[in-house]
DNA sequence: CGCGCGCTTGATCGATCTCAAAGGTGGTGG
DNA sequence: CCACCACCTTTGAGATCGATCAAGCGCGCG
């Protein structure tokens, strides 16, 4: 990574990581042609029932992925961290089945869906890449599904909160020590399928439990293993480089 | 579909209504290498922590994938019918991050990886249809990350059944109308994230409600429409051939 | 200075779980 | 052919986790 990193840097840092990228791959994706952008918080990436045009590369900033139910109620199903691909799936799926908006400001490239078929079609390491991108996802869905369906509610946001540190620190953005969380306690319990009063209650306890200490959204985790052991937390199903 | 289903019939039909496929993909995919099994009711196809050489294709039966929490509980988190690969993903994730096993007695078809490998980088057809099928999936789980976090029970139960149908239906196995069901209370208790008490409760409240009829695992909606509309069922998730 | 949003806390309610037990049903072996 | 066994379904009673309703607080921003 370089000290001003470019727009790609990121995205092509976690691409090496996890495949095998050569130099002329690499290249390939540097010249993508893409629009540099600028979004507010709350600002929506990717509309529900929406067929895009271009993909979203998250660049700086945070983004949250969410499906709404007929009753209104919100469900965030997975968050986003620089370097992500926001909508890589419009690839082969024209219509968006689910919003995505930046849950802080945040710096996005958009980049033409044409451009990055006939980039896989070129480079067949880079479609590689991007579809293991995108099996990851899905990893992390079905982790979701679990989190929300079988863990009770500290350990579930424990649970949350250990993925968002450990792809954070694999992104290189923070460390587990230390990190200023991104999202209010009511996207907390969008994600989790909480109350918020119930998210705000279960972090007291966590705090009290001496597994996390906090200052406003600034958490410090003096024991990373613990808390991890705490909250279930494998991380075999982010499926880091290995 | 031919009478006699052949080993990838399902496959075909299912890859042919969603991508563009010619003679040529579907002659590579049926000349494959093959090793036809049977599974009995719970034997476990994929084995979470694995590093299969084989992908396992449901030729005929039931099988649900699913992950256990360091306490033993345990969350379904896909159900799957026949024409399903069922384990695609470990083209790229060599570790397998949860297990699948089938919930009635099952025929599947064993398919070298590397097969698998050569067949997606010989035929780009083929390599974006089994794309497009992955993605699919993951916009299931994703609503099953909202099904388990923002419905209650009784809709929640609704919506799995509905999605079950829907699926079956569109692969030709069975009617909107009459269905039976391959899994057990338990099953859908784990599946929903319910317990197997509350499903059958449930199950009873939706049929005191009109909803469904039962006779054991056999299932008859006489309004199908209406019965989406209570489950909040909108099958657009499901991204079936426009 | 005031307003809005997010955080915090208390009190009560209710959906779902847990514990407990009985009744079916289908398959298997004697 | 029957008896048993394993598994599944059903029902009741009581406990509990998390939701809902209701305020008040603090801070950043216009």
């Amino acid at each position: 990574m370089t000290s001003r990193d470019p727009p790609f840097g990121k995205l092509i840092s976690k691409l090496r990581a996890m495949g095998s990228l050569d130099d002329e791959d690499v290249r390939a994706i540097e010249v993508l042609p893409s629009r540099l952008a600028r979004a507010n918080a709350r600002g929506q990436l990717v509309r529900n029932g929406d067929v895009p045009a271009e993909c979203c590369l998250l660049i700086e900033g945070y983004a949250a992925r969410s499906k709404t139910a007929v009753d209104g109620r919100r469900q965030i199903v997975s968050f986003h961290i620089p370097g992500d691909l926001l909508d890589l799936q419009h690839l082969f799926l024209p219509r968006a089945d689910h919003d995505v908006q930046a849950i802080t400001g945040a710096t996005v490239v958009w980049i033409p869906m044409a451009a990055l078929r006939s980039l896989i079609a070129s480079r067949p390491n880079v479609g590689a890449a991007f579809w293991r991108d995108a099996l990851i996802d899905a990893s992390i869905f079905r982790e979701w599904v679990l989190n929300v369906g079988r863990r009770d509610a500290k350990t579930r946001i424990a649970h949350m909160l250990c993925e968002f540190i450990a792809r954070c620190e694999a992104a290189g953005v923070g460390t587990p020590q230390r990190i200023r969380l991104p999202f209010s306690q009511d996207e907390i319990a969008d994600a989790t399928g909480l109350t918020p009063i119930h998210v705000n209650r279960m972090l007291r306890e966590l705090t009290e439990d001496r597994l996390i200490r906090r200052d406003g959204r600034e958490i410090t985790i003096d024991d990373w293993r613990g808390f991890q052991r705490a909250a279930g937390f494998d991380a075999a199903y982010l499926h880091a480089a290995a």
